[in-house]
DNA sequence: GAGTAGACTTAGGAATATAAAC
DNA sequence: GTTTATATTCCTAAGTCTACTC
């Protein structure tokens, strides 16, 4: 990265082609920032928005690509694999620079700017050495930096390899021996739980660090000297044997007359309970035996109607299935306002349906004259969508009987893909379908989205699957790509899509044992954290005042991502939507506020907006003012001499596998873990879901899980609120009728328990009143209509209007006796021998009815645009959900849906209520 | 050391199923 | 029974991070 030499060409190009800030921070710069007072990058004076550096970069325009609106080129950043279909997208073909050093990619005219005062006694140290004052590193990551070898360290990795699969293979045959000779054994051994059995074959023949059996006890002893990475990862022998045979252990134990679903969800109850010998540094084997039947394809596409076309200028258009098909994609989605009004989307959909075009001679009208379609805003898609949209009502309103079937129809050919087997148990697919062809829709300011995702075919496609199992036939008169037989990877089929580049995998669904490990290892080394994090903090206070900039960059950085949850932020691509993290926040996206408000307004993943205005430690507010000092300006990064792998690394040095993705895990369970740990949850179950919610609320607001508000959430709020107030104003009346019954009872209760609720007023009484009124007319009529309905299906008489009318009277009574009550201010009593205590009891229950609906109103209003699934899926420990559901008797249910009671079958069974995060 | 391919987790919104209200 | 609201599941884009390559 940086070097003394860098200094003395100023303004190198940093990670993002921005402008760099220098090794060392002087005293002087520190001494300064002091004084001052700290800057707002959008609106302090003195801070001009471009200087000299940004303007030199125009230099960079044919060379490096375009420059951004905000005056910077994005020539370095991060692109996902290239595709190699560079015919449709409007791509700026990548400079030719990329290829080239950044040291030899420009230079700047303008001489070194005097940022900081002559430098220090520090300031011509090289990074390498400031560096090496890190803590030493033990990662796995870091296998191959045995520095006393001159041996290459790529040489190194690929003999390891090389010797790894070779005695992962001979373990594996030695399992497959063993479990075929001892199965019997096996099974009866299983059926008494023996300790002994559970632990691994390969544990049993390899040296096996002893492990108590229940994870608590486990976590006091650290990863590192648990197994160190290195010897975890040379060892891969070990193999993962948790998973050899162990749906022998399912056999045996069942009971006469079951059903065969019975006896299969027993079977799966019965699964080797994997949480209770888990090796948590053990990753390198995933499977020893994988069999399943590959992948399920969409449908080939079916031609539209002859009567529906495109129209093109007013003609309808008679198109080539392929062209036509891209049409439909088009006009299938006429109705998702975001994408059709996004010109961004109109125009790549527009440059790939022409590319298509040209390919396949355009279009004919209905005499088979050649249209050719020139102009976006010629064609009319309607005709197609209203097919579609046609076609999707006639589907809805199918007979339940034909929409079942149709399922049921679906779901057996699909049976085959559902499940493979993973080391002899069987185990849920998540995406067994691969993705069907349409429109790329990237959010946010996607540059290529509106792009044809094109049909994906079995020659794309790479499969995964054990040495020994039947290799799934691919569709008639194709074939796979390749079969691989990678024992270290957990998907099943991968392909590559055609837009980005994305690499796409099948994988097993949440619900697998192997993705219920990764997420109990997950949450393993998030509690592992706390172990750590004193000392982290401790560090990173202390660098925040370093004089190596780099160091000090990294430690605010990791202050940011450790109090405010910010995600690490690697570098993007210029293909890609412009969001950042942590390590990529750039000068416009953080303001500061003296004396320490740190305002935070950026596009972070998937488009989300992060706003926060928050109070920091004053260092890091003078950090993060000295960061953005001049000459840097919009465009330019903020951490400019850190990098996600840089940040990661230094992370790895206090703890294996410490990585900034961590801390949002630990974060957000700690808080969790907090919140609940500290609540007194009474009363009825739904108060004590609210009491969880609220924690978990808290939880999503940290990770600014966001979701867009439903459109009628305001009208669906005031319909709750109303609803609120007719109960209270029910309430108001049942009081008045106590007046009736006893006179007293006004001074006994005091004057304001019989106030009318302050919400409501008159007015809205006499309103309500009359909505009552109607409300009740509406009953009697359909009431009414009903019995006649039923006498003539008897073959009775219709009852007549007058009868009608007669029971209508009964809605007129009730308009006098409101009329009366508004005018004598009372309320007669009703019902049969009305008594106080009947009333109170009424009042009582009215109460408790309003108590919850105002819990479920507060609650959606809160929740209007704060997703809380996304924590609770993927961040809060599930044992946490599981403590209070039993601390406070709450049945899991409430919490976890059917599908996260399966991904969190490890948690729901592996604690009780005294269980700590 | 930088760049990136590849593998995996995280994420919001659409589609669908289910429950509640009418 | 039908409509509407809510919950759940599905889908796939968009992140993170490691390991490999140059």
């Amino acid at each position: 990265m940086a070097s003394s030499s860098e200094d003395d060409v100023p303004l190198v190009k940093s990670k993002a082609n921005g402008v760099k800030s220098s090794d060392t921070i002087p005293k002087s710069v520190d001494q300064a920032m002091d004084k001052e007072n700290p800057t707002n990058g959008h609106v302090e004076a003195g801070i001009s928005v471009r200087h000299g550096p940004v303007e030199e970069m125009d230099v960079d325009e044919d060379a490096n690509g375009p420059i951004m609106a905000n005056g910077v080129t994005n020539g370095k950043r991060k692109a996902r694999s290239s595709v190699t279909n560079g015919k449709s997208y409007k791509e700026a073909s990548s400079s030719e620079e990329d290829d080239k050093p950044l040291s030899k990619r420009r230079k700047m005219a303008a001489p070194p700017k005097p940022v900081l005062d002559s430098d220090s006694e520090l300031s011509d140290e090289p990074l390498i050495k400031a560096k090496a004052k890190m803590p030493p590193k033990v990662t796995a990551a870091q296998v191959g930096e045995d520095s006393d070898s001159d041996q290459p360290i790529t040489e190194k990795l690929a003999k390891k390899k090389e010797k790894i699969e070779k005695a992962a293979e001979k373990t594996a045959k030695a399992i497959r021996a063993e479990e075929a000779s001892s199965a019997k054994k096996k099974k009866q051994k299983r059926v008494d739980s023996d300790d002994e059995d559970d632990v691994p074959l390969a544990k049993k023949t390899t040296k096996k660090i002893a492990k108590p059996k229940k994870e608590e006890s486990d976590d006091d002893i650290p990863l590192r000297r648990k197994a160190p990475a290195v010897s975890a990862k040379k060892d891969k022998t070990k193999v993962k044997a948790e998973a050899v045979s162990p749906a022998k252990k399912a056999k045996g134990k069942v009971k006469a007359e079951k059903t065969e679903d019975d006896l299969a969800a027993e079977a799966e109850e019965e699964e080797f309970r994997w949480w209770e010998n888990m090796d948590k540094n053990d990753n390198s084997i995933k499977w020893n035996t994988l069999e399943h039947n590959g992948v399920v394809f969409p449908p080939e596409y079916v031609p539209l109607p002859k009567n529906v076309k495109l129209v093109y200028d007013g003609v309808p258009i008679s198109l080539h299935p392929d062209a036509e098909e891209i049409a439909g994609f088009y006009g299938a989605m006429l109705n998702s306002e975001v994408n059709v009004s996004n010109p961004t989307f109109n125009e790549n959909f527009f440059f790939d349906f022409k590319a298509m075009l040209d390919n396949t001679g355009h279009g004919k009208d209905k005499d088979g004259n050649k249209i050719k379609i020139k102009e976006f805003a010629k064609c009319d898609f309607k005709p197609i969508f209203e097919y579609y949209d046609a076609e999707r009502q006639k589907k809805k309103a199918l007979p339940a009987v034909e929409k079942k079937a149709l399922k049921a129809e679906k779901d057996a050919a699909e049976a085959p893909y559902t499940h493979c087997m993973w080391d002899g148990r069987k185990q849920k697919v998540g995406n067994f379908r691969v993705e069907p062809p349409g429109l790329f829709r990237g959010r946010g300011e996607h540059p290529k989205t509106g792009k044809v995702k094109q049909r994906v075919r079995p020659e794309q496609i790479t499969l995964n699957i054990g040495k020994d199992a039947k290799v799934p036939t691919p569709p008639e008169g194709h074939k796979w790509k390749e079969i691989k037989h990678d024992q270290t990877a957990t998907w099943l089929a991968t392909w590559q899509e055609n837009i980005n580049g994305a690499f796409k995998y099948v994988m097993l669904a949440a619900s697998s044992d192997i993705k219920g490990q990764s997420d109990y290892q997950k949450f393993e080394k998030a509690r592992e954290l706390k172990k750590h994090i004193d000392r982290i903090r401790k560090d990173y206070n202390r660098e925040l005042q370093s004089k190596v900039m780099a160091d000090r960059q990294r430690a605010t950085a990791v202050y940011l991502i450790d109090k405010f949850a910010l995600r690490a932020g690697n570098e993007k691509g210029e293909d890609e939507a412009d969001t950042v993290g942590c390590c990529s926040l750039k000068y416009e996206h953080v303001t500061l506020r003296p004396p320490n408000t740190v305002i935070f307004d950026f596009l972070g993943k998937d488009s989300i907006r992060f706003y926060d205005e928050v109070e920091v430690d004053t260092q890091v507010f003078k950090n993060l003012k000295i960061f953005k000092k001049e000459p840097k300006g919009p465009g330019d990064e903020i951490f400019d001499r850190l990098t996600t792998s840089a940040l990661n690394k230094h992370l790895s040095s206090y703890m294996t596998g410490l990585t900034a993705k961590v801390f949002r895990t630990y974060n957000a369970s700690w808080t969790m873990s907090n919140l609940l740990k500290d609540m007194k949850s009474t009363g009825t179950i739904p108060e004590k879901v609210k009491d969880y919610n609220d924690a978990n609320r808290q939880v999503a607001i940290l990770c600014n899980h966001k979701r867009t508000v439903a459109a009628g959430h305001a009208g669906q709020i005031e319909k709750m609120q109303e609803k609120i107030n007719g109960m209270l104003y029910q309430q108001w009346r049942l009081k008045q009728m106590m007046i009736d019954v006893d006179s007293k009872i006004k001074k006994k209760k005091g004057a304001d328990f019989f106030e009318l609720p302050e919400d409501l007023d008159e007015e809205w009484v006499k309103k309500h009143q009359e909505y009552l009124v109607e409300e009740h007319r509406q009953k009697i009529r359909k009431k009414f209509e009903k019995e006649n309905e039923k006498l003539v299906a008897e073959g009775q008489k219709e009852m007549k209007d007058k009868e009608l009318n007669d029971r209508l009277k009964d809605a007129d009574e009730l308009e006098k006796k409101f009329k009366k009550e508004n005018k004598s201010k009372k309320v007669a009593a009703e019902g049969k021998s009305p008594s106080i205590e009947k009333l109170e009891a009424s009042i009582e229950k009215i109460q408790q009815r309003i108590e919850t609906s105002k819990i479920q109103l507060e609650d959606k209003d809160q929740n209007k645009e704060v997703a809380l699934g996304t924590s609770k899926i993927n961040y809060i420990d599930p044992r946490l959900t599981v403590v209070f559901s039993k601390k406070f008797d709450v049945p899991i249910e409430r919490f976890f849906s059917k599908t996260l009671r399966e991904k969190f079958d490890w948690a729901i069974k592996s604690v009780d209520e005294d269980w700590e995060f």
